[in-house]
DNA sequence: CTGATTTGACCGCG
DNA sequence: CGCGGTCAAATCAG
């Protein structure tokens, strides 16, 4: 069935859309920038905050509740490891994500004794059936889906924090090496809101999901006015109309939307940033972390703008292993 | 049957 | 040794 954007928010879309693309495209051109000489790099890095900036005044105009949400965060964002946070619209439902919550700590249930030390029934993979049909990963990907397959390999309770994090890493990291890896942690109940970690891009080529070239499927956005030349690396905005960040702004469609941030940190050490791990798997309100939100507290809502290019600064500048975040 | 999830066991690092 | 990340046997789902 077809679905589309409720009026106002099809405008605004078009807007952000239009934004994160040019972004996202500056990125590209400032990473190729980067290994070649800096002043280049400097003008780029302007563009974008420029471009950035524009995006979340669009979105900051339209939603109000996005402050709250963004405020809300930091105001019990756990002390993660990594780096910032953000935050997105807000939910209703919860369904299988409770289940997941709860396998994190559950195992209560009788157990046997064993932990002897040679015989002991190894219970890997007897869990219990779920209730709903829906597994975690399915609902959760669903309406959080960066245009990648991942599996789910892992998932763990974390120190600290009220709820697990579950392991994801590409499908593809046997049969095309892909390293790319995410962590996803809901650090938040009331309007839910999850952390969505990355880690390493995506060198893989999904055929099924992100095509190599980019049709241009009648959507105006890609004003290409920068040409395009985005690598296979799926392209979130041609390819998915029902985006995340999108969706759950609106909370249309899907009954009920989790919010969830996302935080992006590009290490993959051993091998060099190779084109864009762009800002497609978040695509949507861009806040840097690096510690900013971690602690706790402070606002962030209205200063996006200086958050932002704070971080972008210290980010290009110094250490390019370091996280960058977006809200979604 | 094949591919994805679940979940305790492992393991490496600090 | 504890913690976070990963592995993989047991299950689930289509």
């Amino acid at each position: 069935m077809e679905w589309t954007w409720p009026e106002s928010v099809s405008s605004n879309r078009q807007r952000v859309v239009e934004e994160l693309v040019q972004g996202r495209e500056m990125v590209n051109q400032l990473q190729r920038c980067l290994s070649g000489d800096v002043r280049s790099a400097e003008g780029l890095v302007t563009k974008i905050l420029g471009s950035f900036t524009n995006t979340l005044r669009i979105l900051n105009g339209s939603e109000e509740a996005k402050e709250e949400l963004i405020s809300q965060i930091q105001a019990n964002s756990p002390t993660s490891t990594v780096t910032a946070s953000g935050s997105a619209a807000a939910g209703t439902d919860s369904l299988s994500w409770d289940a997941l919550d709860d396998a994190g700590k559950s195992e209560d249930s009788n157990e046997e004794s064993y932990k002897s030390t040679e015989t002991f029934k190894d219970r890997r993979g007897s869990y219990k059936r779920r209730k709903t049909s829906h597994s975690w990963t399915k609902d959760t990907l669903d309406l959080v889906d960066d245009g990648h397959a991942w599996r789910k390999y892992g998932q763990k309770m974390i120190l600290n924090t009220r709820h697990p994090r579950n392991y994801f890493r590409c499908t593809h990291k046997f049969d095309q090496g892909c390293k790319a890896t995410k962590h996803v942690q809901r650090i938040k109940d009331e309007p839910q809101l999850f952390r969505t970690t990355y880690y390493g891009n995506h060198t893989c080529t999904d055929y099924l999901r992100a095509p190599e070239l980019i049709l241009d499927s009648s959507s105006s956005q890609d004003s290409s006015k920068n040409m395009i030349r985005f690598d296979n690396t799926n392209n979130d905005f041609t390819r998915k109309q029902e985006h995340p960040f999108f969706s759950s702004f609106t909370s249309i469609k899907k009954e009920s939307v989790k919010e969830e941030e996302m935080i992006t940190p590009i290490n993959d050490h051993d091998h060099v940033i190779h084109h864009n791990q762009q800002l497609s798997s978040c695509d949507y309100l861009m806040s840097p972390g690096l510690g900013v939100f971690e602690s706790s507290a402070s606002t962030i809502a209205y200063d996006h703008e200086d958050v932002f290019s704070r971080i972008m600064v210290g980010y290009f500048d110094d250490e390019v292993d370091f996280p960058y975040e977006f809200f979604l």
